[in-house]
RNA sequence: GCCCAUGUAGCUCAGUGGUGGAGCACUUCCUUGGUAAGGAAGAGGCCAUCGGUUCAAUCCCGAUCAUGGGCUCCA
């Protein structure tokens, strides 16, 4: 809703005619005299397309912001005005006048108010007092007050208001199954015996717990450019990254481990479902109601209605996470219990509009992508079953990404007493103590879940997995299975994700950064094995070396631009290469090759072609290969980045 | 969103109230090299954008945008 408050001495104005939408019912009529007041606040308002989202608050806000001017001003009353003209996304006319009315009648417990009528032709004339409050304007949103500075007249329904009387209580929970209690209260736990011994642990909690530090730009942020991995484009919003040929094939060999997963070993079932959902669908506002405020919202075009208005209804949100168009498929599914456990598999571009100060590198975007999988289950046992194997797979692909991080959970103490020897369980699969908070009761719909938390070089952290088992949600939002006796019955959720591709790739370079050497995993290098020939004359041997690697399996290129071997050499190092094969007379005469090894001090070993192969392939055995879609030929290549 | 910092060539960065600088990269030529920089010449910029102050602004001031950090947030 858009206002123009105008503290006039005299305003006045009169019918001169009917549109297509005008009200009936109005007093006074066309050619009637003018209606004169006399120090009026004049309040010319246009209700907005978004005002139907939030009715109540829009009218309260409104009034809040009328009434907060008039008692400065102290105007003997106020005008309301209909006014079309300060938005180009204009309600539809019934829902202007609704927000109208309720607005007057708030205003009419503190002042006498004239609304002029809807839908007419109007003269007016009037005279601005011309003082420096005396002309205003306000945008009313529906977003919640307080986010401008402002103290919030209306507290949205808070989850802290949910959520006050849940205790917690913390406590260090090691994998042979010993716990130590910490009190996050008291800083002095971090330098404790608790966590002396498991250093990423002790960095997750100082990070996220009690909000310490240094203040650095994570490496990353210029390494991701200078790799050509990744960078932003001016044309797009902030917190949307644009992927280089390396960064693209970083981002789809993670996509492919994580779909490996999901497919291939848990057999899911892989769906794809839209990216805008109906906001003024109740399902979908449901969901995500308390999300609104960062939701990428999108307008379709103004469509008239016979009325000669704009139709409402065509309000659509970009989606935060998959869960909408799963959930929306399964409530007409027809599941059986003899069918569970169902596992779904989306790989879904998500997007939240975080806010400006919010957003960072590759951590915090607003463009994502989630891999995430949900299992439907019959009960709390099969649930818990998924719950743990789930956590095994995203224990794996942590351990094959050899990132550094750790594991917090949080539970309703009850499931804690019930499933504690499950949960050290998967803390020994992957030999990592973990950070536990007990709830005293529910505080949402999950009653367990973990994430894993990455480390990067500058001593701050971000979730990556998460496995959250949900024993409420299913029936809400209507996802049922019929049961032995032919009943209708609520399933166990186990909502999960690998954590946002682009979250890894921050890790992974992070990971890489905090290394004297840097260089990523190799089955994630870019070019695995760069050959350099000494000299021109030596290409074509290269070039039929390149085709033995690259038809094993290997991502091979050669530098064959003119420079000196040093400077190829130096180049290569740069691109964090990690093996570097030079060819001159003793290669083409038949010596073994001279690799340069980054992950060895990129020392040299002179090994045979067939040593090098199966090195490589032994060390990438069991992950994802793609090639890489880049020219072979160095000298072919564009420089995107300096 | 608020606070702080930054924005100069493709990249990394100097610099000045009065013709814009370096190194690398790029183009051309020479050089045909043995594990982190061979040599020469050339081309390149509305000094983030928009306003203001000034005879004159890349520089001073204001706003905006972008990036990074802090706050907050992270259903």
């Amino acid at each position: 809703m858009q206002l123009l408050i105008i503290h006039a001495d005299e305003f006045s104005y009169s019918l001169t005619g009917k549109t297509a939408i005008a009200e009936e019912a109005v007093p006074n009529l066309l050619g009637e005299p003018e209606n004169v007041f006399k120090e009026p606040l004049v309040v010319f308002c246009t209700v907005e397309k978004s005002d139907a989202v939030d009715f109540n608050t829009i009218v309260k806000k409104a009034f809040y912001e009328i009434t907060g001017i008039a008692l400065r001003l102290k105007p003997q009353m106020l005008v309301l005005y209909p006014y079309a003209h300060l938005s180009d996304s204009l309600a539809e006319p019934a829902l202007a006048v609704d927000i109208l009315n309720a607005l007057k009648g708030e205003l009419e417990s503190s002042y006498p108010v004239h609304r002029a009528p809807f839908g007419w032709y109007k003269s007016f004339k009037m005279s601005c007092k011309g003082h420096p409050l005396s002309e205003s304007s306000r945008h009313i949103t529906g977003a919640p007050a307080g986010e401008a500075g402002k103290p919030a007249l209306f507290p949205k329904k808070t989850r802290e208001e949910a959520v006050k009387d849940v205790e917690s209580e913390f406590f260090i929970l090691d994998y042979n199954g010993a716990e130590v209690k910490i009190d996050l209260n008291d800083k002095k736990i971090l330098n404790g015996d608790a966590l002396k011994d498991f250093p990423s642990l002790r960095k997750v909690i100082a990070f996220e717990e009690f909000k310490i530090k240094d203040g650095q730009t994570p490496p990353s942020v210029s390494a991701m450019k200078r790799l050509e991995i990744a960078g932003h484009d001016e044309n797009s919003d902030s917190g949307h990254l644009r992927l280089y040929p390396k960064g693209t094939l970083l981002y789809r060999l993670l996509s492919d481990w994580a779909e490996d997963i999901a497919l291939n070993q848990l057999k899911c079932m892989e769906i794809e479902t839209p990216l805008i959902y109906n906001w003024n669908k109740p399902e979908i506002k449901g969901q995500g109601e308390s999300f609104h405020e960062r939701h990428y919202t999108v307008f379709v075009p103004d469509e008239k209605t016979e009325a000669g208005g704009f139709a409402k209804g065509k309000e659509f949100v970009l989606r935060f996470a998959g869960d909408f168009g799963l959930f929306s498929m399964l409530k007409d599914t027809k599941i059986s219990y003899k069918q569970l456990p169902l596992r779904f598999y989306e790989s879904s571009k998500s997007f939240r509009y975080e806010k400006s100060g919010e957003l960072s590198g590759l951590r915090r975007l607003r463009g994502f992508t989630m891999p995430d999988i949900h299992s439907f289950c019959l009960n709390l046992e099969e649930g818990f079953n998924e719950y743990g194997e789930l956590y095994k797979k995203y224990s794996d692909l942590a351990e094959a990404a050899k990132i550094e991080y750790a594991v917090v959970f949080r539970i309703v103490k009850e499931y804690y007493n019930r499933y504690k020897d499950k949960i050290v369980e998967l803390l020994r699969y992957s030999k990592k103590p973990a950070l536990i908070e007990t709830l005293s009761r529910m505080k949402h719909y999950w009653a367990l879940k973990h994430e894993f938390q990455g480390v990067d070089s500058v001593g701050g952290s971000c979730q990556l997995s998460t496995v959250q088992l949900d024993v409420e949600d299913a029936k809400r939002y209507g996802i049922n299975f019929v049961n032995e006796n032919g009943e209708k019955e609520g399933c166990i959720i186990c909502h999960s994700s690998v954590g946002a591709i682009e979250r890894w790739m921050y890790l992974i370079l992070e990971e890489a950064l905090k290394k004297a050497i840097p260089v990523l995993p190799l089955w994630l290098s870019p070019t695995q094995i760069r050959i350099i020939p000494v000299s021109g004359k030596f290409l074509d041997f290269t070039v039929k070396l390149k085709e033995k690697l690259f038809s094993s399996g290997i991502r091979t290129d050669i530098d064959d631009r003119d420079f000196s071997l040093g400077k190829k050499i130096m180049f290569a190092e740069e691109e964090w290469i990690p093996h570097i094969v030079v060819i001159g007379h003793k290669e083409v005469e038949g010596g073994a090759l001279s690799v340069r090894n980054r992950y060895k001090e990129r020392k040299n070993f002179n090994i045979s072609e067939e040593e090098l192969i199966k090195e490589i392939k032994d060390e990438t055995k069991g992950m994802p290969y793609r090639n890489l879609i880049l020219p072979d030929m160095v000298s072919k290549r564009p420089i995107f980045v300096g």
